[in-house]
DNA sequence: TTGTAGGCGTTATCAT
DNA sequence: ATGATAACGCCTACAA
């Protein structure tokens, strides 16, 4: 900008604001071409004699020498660059899972882009494009958040893994929420509970709809009946919890048991009937969903099915590596685990659960230590 | 991947893998230069006729075309990316915090770049390296996690915003923790408390030392006595506050309130006082830090310092922004507020506060409804 | 072992 | 109003 070092160049080594030396400096200061200086500088395998590599090292040290990797993308082609799509990034869910994704994807050296979605088409469209403009070598979409119509759009798009998604042709991870929502209820009625509901996530959610079509799998398995008034959607989050737990008990025969689709809708249900003078697990048993690092933290502590976050963002970063490397792409399931610690034990002999409010000095609260 | 598109190229309009329309194929079409092209897509002020640009949008339509950002980049000499080092995302607070640069960032269509250091100085070398190779336009730093040094090694680096440091020579947005913790102590001291302990963060966070400063300062200013002992370090973390909780009260005499340096750390000790028949607040009082979510959905509710994590974020994208344009760079200070609720309480009557287990069932244990 | 030259996709400058 | 050309920084055939 400044007149005079149009042609004052970098070779004055005056500081202006984007001074980083080119690889022909470092070329010129070690008395040899650009190619030699790159050969040495990529650790290329073409033979360079070793002064003349000293040479070039020490003169790429001395300027303080970083390749530009604008210029080595837009000449091969790739950017070591893959964009995660998540629908928000404060959920300590999506969180875990953009934490694997990155440490996966650091030990390749590939750089992380961030895009919260708020699972809204127009953001996703929007985020894809950009992605897209920037050349990204790969996606990763967690959360359902995409759509073939979002894709249908775009020419070209690189390879994309989605975390969460079954049923699309489209290399994922994931794990069998199904399974897990069967194993959470399968809990519940084992231990003696009749009425069990469902605090359900939005309708927009696939894992939603699985961990649902589970709890409801093995109701029908064990003969219990299905009331659709026990189950109540909402969002996967503390208020969300809450609010579904107002609905689940505003009525005069509520349930003894309760399958809270995450862990934070779990806590949200637990603080509402705390204030409402329902003991867990005493009067109603609790299981969530995620095992957050919070569940065995909360008093009570909470049963929960462990999904391994940190680990699908691992394997869905390994999983497009494998894509970009060589081809092959077998879907990954992960398992789960039921961890049963405070919030479920058997219902209480009597029928009426909701007896009495707060006071009643029962037995010991809980169980005990962890 | 099928096997005849190797050669297809993209003039064919063959679906190769790499086979997005350059500007060149767009402007063949429309029936232009290259130039022109440029000058319609890119919305230049250099007129176009109308028909000219009809055709050139038509055409970049049909062709799907997606502009190169990585050779405008090279060209303009920026990116429109910055990085944003972290110590963690899967922690709350940085996710927040992280969500809150993000939703910035993309207001202007700024990629965000994430990274996580773990506090660790050959990771902040590392990927300070990488984004600058990447030639982010500039960087935001949280945690503390960043040293002269690490810049030192460096040619030109871009412009800088750090959040939660302060004494550096760089624009920061921060809180005032110092006051924040005098605050939170200070609402122990006048409920009461004598012997108030700390959970203190780790040693080397400014934002656990500025916090410890504040509890101390509190208690200077009461004229109440610090001991040594009653101050544990731990990670901000569930397992760190239960852990320096397990070191507080070995003791015989163990402290009556607890000023817990995040809200992680508060409910870890909450737990763990739990398990030792310790209630919460009758028998000790617990502030935490931060107000996470969570604070109002524990049982019991948290009292805690709300810290405006999300707005940290937009702010120090916001001055980031600035100094990218201007060079006007204030640093930002945000306000903190004390939100009490069930945690804190005047202490016990009598002297020994520790006198008996779970059992005893004193008035209701927690003050009301939300 | 080293150097030369061309091009990756854009945009800015200078004609026309 | 439009077009030709150079340059951003790098890598890789190909030549020497």
């Amino acid at each position: 900008m400044a007149p005079d070092d149009a042609h004052a160049a970098h070779r004055t080594g005056g500081g202006r604001r984007d001074a980083s030396a080119t690889i022909l400096d470092v070329a010129g200061r070690a008395g040899v071409s650009a190619a030699t200086a790159s050969r040495v500088l990529t650790g290329s395998s073409h033979a360079v004699s070793p002064p003349t590599r000293r040479r070039v090292l020490a003169a790429a040290r001395d300027l303080g020498y970083l390749p530009n990797m604008l210029a080595r993308s837009l000449l091969k082609r790739e950017t070591s660059a893959v964009g995660v799509l998540v629908p928000d990034v404060s959920n300590p869910y999506y969180a875990v899972i953009l934490r694997g994704i990155e440490d996966a994807a650091s030990e390749t050296g590939r750089a992380v882009i961030v895009c919260n979605t708020d699972r809204r088409g127009d953001k996703v469209r929007s985020y894809l494009r950009a992605l897209l403009e920037r050349r990204v070598d790969g996606l990763i979409v967690a959360g359902g958040t995409i759509r073939r119509e979002h894709l249908a759009a775009v020419r070209s798009a690189p390879p994309i893994v989605v975390i969460g998604r079954h049923g699309v042709p489209l290399p994922s991870v994931r794990v069998d929420n199904v399974g897990a929502a069967v194993a959470a209820t399968r809990h519940l009625i084992e231990l003696g509970h009749r009425r069990i509901a469902c605090l359900a996530g939005p309708a927009e959610s696939l894992t939603a709809a699985d961990r649902l079509t589970g709890y409801r799998r093995a109701l029908r398995r064990a003969g219990l009946p299905a009331r659709a008034d026990d189950v109540a959607r909402g969002e996967f989050s503390l208020a969300g919890g809450r609010r579904g737990g107002e609905r689940l008990f505003a009525r005069d025969d509520p349930p003894t048991a309760v399958v809270a689709c995450s862990d934070q809708m779990a806590i949200g249900l637990v603080r509402l009937l705390h204030e409402r003078g329902l003991r867990v697990p005493d009067d109603v048993s609790v299981v969530g969903f995620d095992d957050s690092p919070l569940a065995s933290h909360t008093v009570p502590a909470l049963t929960s099915v462990a999904i391994p976050m940190y680990e699908i963002g691992r394997r869905a970063m390994a999983l497009l590596r494998r894509l970009l490397e060589d081809g092959g792409a077998e879907p990954v399931v992960l398992p789960v685990e039921l961890r049963i610690r405070e919030t479920t034990a058997p219902p209480r002999p009597c029928c009426r659960p909701r007896d009495r409010a707060a006071g009643a000095p029962g037995g010991p609260r809980v169980p005990g230590p962890a």
